[in-house]
DNA sequence: ATTAATGTTCAGAA
DNA sequence: TTTCTGAACATTAA
């Protein structure tokens, strides 16, 4: 599920080890699993970034980014099961691709593992990155948005706003799970059309965004019940334990202690709100 | 034993 | 143009 607290976590924990090193190979691992979707082929990014040093590692949205110091960028989305990982895969059938680092370090290897498999590599080569950036792929990165950013995205769109939430071409790194948490500490009901917030509640929408993937970042992200998420060292994330109302249907609202928190289905994803608290 | 559900994204249809 | 549906995949719960 890595949304933007998650992938921001990894990227925090492997740039130290991964950014100034430079690749001495990149493979796929032996495994019986379909193969991810790699573009352009792996035998051509492998011998593409063979020799070549990271420059950077970073986040985008909801993805990992390596520069490298040719200009191209290599891309991972990590979709619903991805991780990258220094050591200690949760294990070895889902490990899908390898990166062997060159020089002195605390790690040689960089992997990335999927259990599901939606996860994607792509190459981008110099300049090319630009395509991914516009505003027709991917919104303004959720801790970069200003209150008129969002008074400008959720002006454009009828759907209601914790669908609008997740449409990453409107905001990039906001996923199912922070979409909830946002909108309850927001005060803002799930169903309300994105074009009909108030300055109010938009100015309320701005800051509840900082104040949840903020916290979800200190807390190292958020393991749900299935343990599929973990660090770059197979650690668990901390936030699930703070969640105010995702997955926590039946309980009562946190905020008011009186209501109870319902689920709904929007866009075939659940929601999860207080009726009380949230208008 | 089927079926539904799970964090994401996108192509194609409505 | 905008919005909705289903598919990609692996695994578990009902």
């Amino acid at each position: 599920m890595p949304e933007l607290p998650e992938v921001e976590t990894m990227v925090r924990q492997i740039r130290p080890h991964v950014a100034g090193r430079r690749i001495r190979a990149l493979r796929a691992c032996r495994t019986k699993c379909r193969p991810i979707s790699i573009t352009p082929a792996l035998k051509t990014i492998a011998a593409r970034v063979k020799d070549q040093s990271v420059t950077a590692v970073r986040r985008l949205g909801k993805r990992v980014v390596l520069d490298l110091a040719d200009g191209a960028n290599l891309v991972i989305e990590p979709r619903m099961t991805g991780l990258m990982l220094l050591a200690d895969p949760p294990d070895v059938h889902h490990l899908r691709l390898e990166w062997e680092l060159d020089g002195p370090g605390e790690y040689s290897r960089l992997w990335f593992w999927d259990q599901r498999g939606l996860g994607t590599l792509r190459l981008y080569q110099p300049g090319e990155l630009a395509e991914l950036l516009g505003s027709h792929r991917l919104g303004p990165d959720a801790l970069s948005l200003t209150v008129a950013d969002y008074r400008r995205v959720c002006g454009k769109t009828a759907r209601p706003i914790k669908v609008a939430l997740l449409d990453q071409k409107l905001i990039a790194g906001i996923g199912n799970l922070y979409a909830s948490e946002i909108l309850h500490l927001a005060k803002i009901h799930p169903e309300l059309p994105a074009k009909t917030l108030t300055a109010r509640q938009l100015e309320r929408l701005h800051a509840a965004t900082y104040a949840i993937l903020e916290e979800a970042i200190r807390y190292e992200g958020s393991t749900l019940g299935d343990g599929t998420y973990r660090n770059a060292l197979n650690k668990a994330g901390g936030y699930q334990n703070a969640h105010r109302v995702y997955a926590r249907a039946d309980e009562s609202c946190p905020t008011c202690g009186k209501a109870i928190i319902v689920r709904i289905v929007q866009a075939q994803r659940s929601t999860f709100f207080c009726g009380r608290c949230q208008k």
